[in-house]
DNA sequence: GCAGTTACCTCGTAACGCTTGGTACCAGTA
DNA sequence: TACTGGTACCAAGCGTTACGAGGTAACTGC
């Protein structure tokens, strides 16, 4: 698949929810769900920012754990306000979904 | 709804790329069909920019057509280039789509 | 003339993905 | 001890995009 760059934005903070929404993790692993899921170019360097970046807008709670092999982790979870954004996630992308459907359906007239 | 700005990015190229498919038509016209699909708050402002962006690409032919009621239009026609690039894009959002689904459904393990 | 509609374009801003680079912790091995 | 590689985090800067604001111009009807 060539360059998904574009159509990504908006989207990758949405799956970052969502998986945060089915389980509390971290950044690192986060990286590694999201390549299994078939983003496979979607690194470190585009994660964090999202993390970092919820974190701001209160939409996770942030932990700090210890790691057996490595430096310490910063599990995220997702709170009220997390699943709040995520669900209008959800009802933005169906809308521009369904709306893109139609059009490619009917070219719109 | 309230703000589609990021999850737009690349899509509304694509709209553009399939409305030009169904008919050749000019930028005023687009950015009237795109509002009456749903896409109220799309602007001149965002339309002409794509529209100089597929022509720079060679996606589209330009046609310069006097009009009765105005000045005249720029009438777009989607070429074979075009034509590609609109697959690829179908290509794209098929691909984002599913894996969404996928993270969605299972919140990817 | 003048206003209103049609039609085009440009500029500046903000957001986002992504690359690059850097820091640091830990385990295993030579 | 020194090196290597995997884990884990963060910051700065770039390019692309959507979009609001503003400007220009053609044509119609009053």
């Amino acid at each position: 698949m060539d360059d998904l760059t574009e159509l990504l934005k908006g989207v990758l903070e949405g799956a970052v929810m969502q998986i945060l929404r089915h389980r509390s993790t971290y950044g690192y692993e986060i990286v590694r769900a999201l390549n299994g899921a078939g983003f496979a170019s979607v690194s470190e360097g585009t994660v964090y920012p999202i993390l970092l970046r919820l974190e701001k807008k209160g939409c996770v709670e942030v932990m700090q754990q210890r790691s057996e092999v490595g430096p310490p982790r910063k599990v995220y979870t997702l709170n009220t306000a997390g699943e709040a954004a995520l669900e209008g996630f959800w009802q933005r992308w169906e809308f521009i979904s369904t709306r893109l459907q139609d059009i490619k359906e009917n070219g719109n007239d």
